[in-house]
DNA sequence: CAGAATCCAATAAGATACTG
DNA sequence: CAGTATCTTATTGGATTCTG
């Protein structure tokens, strides 16, 4: 594997990276990759209360994508009721750093942004 | 500002650091701040050149958008024809590390999630 | 408990044509 | 050149109801 580099172009239309990221990047999956990196393995109730504001469908369409991407290990436990655990893979953890440096900027550049908003919008209001 | 903390929480529904965080993960964002980031100051056909498969439409409401919140500036140069030229702010400067860990490692891993998947779509096909 | 299935409203996205 | 305006399709997302 040694000198081998991923010939993908993000900036080309159809790369799978692009897709991968625009995955990844989606609303709900950073929350729960979020989540389950914090607390590790999580039942999904647990993550429906953590999530605040994510629907049953949201939260099982996003859980099975991530499952399906190899990110998220999905354990049936086959008692009555039944118990599912998700936990983060190997290659999920290694999603892990990447993701808080990019939630870290989120949180510390909020007021920055909003006041930006702000400002751009009194612009608006002014110009035209 | 020493001890001021954020006081935002990203798992609770309208935290305004989750919106945030779902405008630079949207997928057109992520592609322009990559590429003024690397190519610096550029022109707006220049941009929707070099991002293959964006319309100019989501090229000019990902442009706003990212001005409108304070991470790229807008210059307007009165001449005929007029020249526009779009470069990161300070504040947009912040968020390149940030981005590019989470792009690196999207190329990075593109293949293990490709396998995962056709692994993940055999053992559907094989189970259910 | 952990979803699956269905329906519907809202929004986003893309193509196309036009303009200061 | 750098958009804007408009139209149409696709996709998303949420609410609701039902089930092994």
């Amino acid at each position: 594997m040694i000198g081998t580099t991923s010939s993908w172009d993000l900036y080309e239309r159809g790369c799978p990276s692009r897709d991968l990221l625009d995955r990844i990047g989606d609303k709900w999956s950073i929350l729960v990759l979020g989540e389950l990196g914090e607390h590790g393995r999580s039942r999904f109730t647990e993550l429906r209360n953590r999530l605040s504001g994510v629907s049953e469908k949201m939260l099982t369409q996003t859980l099975r994508a991530l499952e399906s991407d190899g990110l998220v290990l999905r354990t049936v436990h086959a008692r009555v009721p039944v118990r599912v655990d998700y936990e983060l893979t190997a290659l999920g953890q290694t999603l892990r750093a990447p993701l808080r440096a990019l939630t870290e900027w989120s949180l510390q550049h909020t007021d920055e942004v909003l006041a930006a908003r702000a400002a751009y919008a009194a612009r608006v209001e002014q110009g035209a």
